[in-house]
DNA sequence: GCGATCAGCT
DNA sequence: CACAGCTGATCGC
């Protein structure tokens, strides 16, 4: 989201205060320790971990929006040059640790961007943002809903994460002499983690950064970088795949769990779900709804065989998602009745378009404020703060058509081997890692 | 030589 | 598809 006052998640110039939901990569893309384009505000604990994401970064520009206070920044309106006031309040988005939704009120009207974000209503945490919002729309109309529109399709139905760590913990269960690895990124997941550490009373291995995460999130004596006194790991998503679980069993009996809102489909699979995406396939919900099951990845044989039988015994996925599912989608624009919605999440695919699926309630909405609007304008009361709402505008950063540039070997293998080494140094370092160069 | 950024991939 | 993010290549300083 873009304008001549406020950016979130954009770190382009342009703008006069800058807003931050959480510290997923795909959020930062611009933002680097020498950051110095104006103050940015984000939530204490995104605040506390800011400085593992980037070192050095000047302090002085954080600020923090506690959770379910409103608090207001004077800004130069772009249209007129006067000053104005943005009031703005941060809501537990239930994504990540520190992940916050912004919900904003100024001359452009009520703007709530969800930044990633679960809404789960039958949680706690759903029922304190739903309180939250409930009391700061009460007597406004949410003009423009950013939402997060990475599952925004009836296709991608699944349980909550309460029901999904069960799931995680049966399969664990069901394998009492096996290493267990856990395909995690660098922030997310937490719960179910501690959850099995919990229940099965066991520490949880993870990698030396990871460790640090945790510490800052206040978890002690749970995590561990020692591999001996615990049989399940967390392990980085990207060293996660069929290769290092098959080379993990040579040593011994591993399983692979992969927590993810997105199927784990075998290729073969893939057509199915391509050509139906208005009723979603039904091998797909009964996998999803019949608790766990097995999955395959890429076998290279494309488009052949269904699942290739050796890959069956290792990995399982389970629909364990940060992300909010298409039917809680639904339930929050009906639970906060926006005039407009956009999606946040640029997808080539039309299918995600929150406007396809929703436009229906945001129309009613519409029709309705319309209705209000004639019967103000009747009793020759001013008008509300949505003619404003244009001047919150959106640019879309979406870029199309990939360059494809030739490759060269131009330079000595060494300046790669020290690149890789300094990231590592900096984010951390692959799990299965067999060789120090 | 170094850091930033992009394309490609999963 | 692509959750979020690694990797290698290239470019500008």
């Amino acid at each position: 989201m873009e304008s001549g006052m406020v950016s979130v998640d954009g770190w382009t110039a342009g703008s006069q205060v800058y807003f931050l939901t959480h510290l997923h990569a795909d959020h930062l893309s611009g933002l680097t320790s020498k950051w110095s384009r104006g103050p940015l505000y984000c939530s204490r604990i995104t605040a506390r971990l800011f400085p593992i994401k980037f070192p050095g970064f000047d302090l002085s520009l954080l600020h923090i929006v506690e959770i379910g206070q409103w608090h207001s920044v004077s800004l130069l309106s772009p249209s007129s040059g006067s000053s104005t006031t943005v009031s703005f309040m941060a809501i537990d988005a239930q994504h990540c640790p520190g992940a916050v939704m912004y919900l904003f009120r100024g001359e452009f009207g009520c703007t709530l961007y969800t930044g990633d974000f679960r809404w789960e209503s039958t949680s706690e945490r759903a029922q304190t943002g739903r309180t939250m919002l409930l009391k700061a729309l009460k007597d406004v109309q949410l003009d423009l809903l950013y939402l997060d529109n990475t599952y925004c399709n009836p296709t991608y139905c699944f349980p909550s994460r309460e029901v999904a760590a069960r799931q995680v913990l049966s399969i664990i269960s069901s394998h009492p002499n096996h290493d267990v690895v856990i395909a995690v990124d660098t922030l997310g997941k937490e719960n179910l983690l501690l959850y099995i550490s919990r229940v099965l009373k066991t520490k949880i291995w993870v990698w030396p950064e990871r460790l640090q995460t945790m510490h800052l999130l206040g978890f002690h004596d749970i995590f561990t970088t020692k591999t001996s006194v615990t049989r399940i790991r967390a392990v980085p998503r990207y060293s996660f795949n069929i290769e290092t679980l098959e080379g993990l069993n040579t040593m011994r009996p591993t399983i692979g769990i992969m927590p993810s809102g997105l199927p784990w489909v075998p290729k073969a699979f893939r057509g199915m779900e391509k050509l139906s995406l208005e009723s979603p396939p039904l091998l797909l919900h009964n996998r999803w709804h019949t608790g766990v099951t097995t999955s395959s990845t890429s076998s290279k044989t494309n488009g052949g065989s269904l699942i290739s039988g050796r890959h069956d015994h290792y990995i399982y996925t389970v629909p364990y998602s940060d992300h909010s599912c298409f039917p809680e989608l639904q339930k929050f624009v009906e639970f906060v009745k926006p005039i407009n919605i956009k999606g946040i999440v640029s997808s080539s695919a039309c299918n995600v378009d929150p406007l396809y699926h929703f436009g229906g309630i945001c129309r009613i909405q519409q029709a309705s404020e319309l209705l209000c609007q004639r019967l103000r304008i009747k009793r020759s009361e001013k008008v509300g703060v949505i003619d404003m709402k244009s001047s919150f505008g959106c640019t879309s950063t979406m870029q199309l058509g990939r360059k494809k540039r030739k490759r060269q070997i131009s330079r000595a293998a060494i300046h790669v081997s020290r690149v890789r080494l300094l990231r590592r140094e900096r984010q951390g370092v692959k799990i299965v890692d067999t060789d120090p160069d």
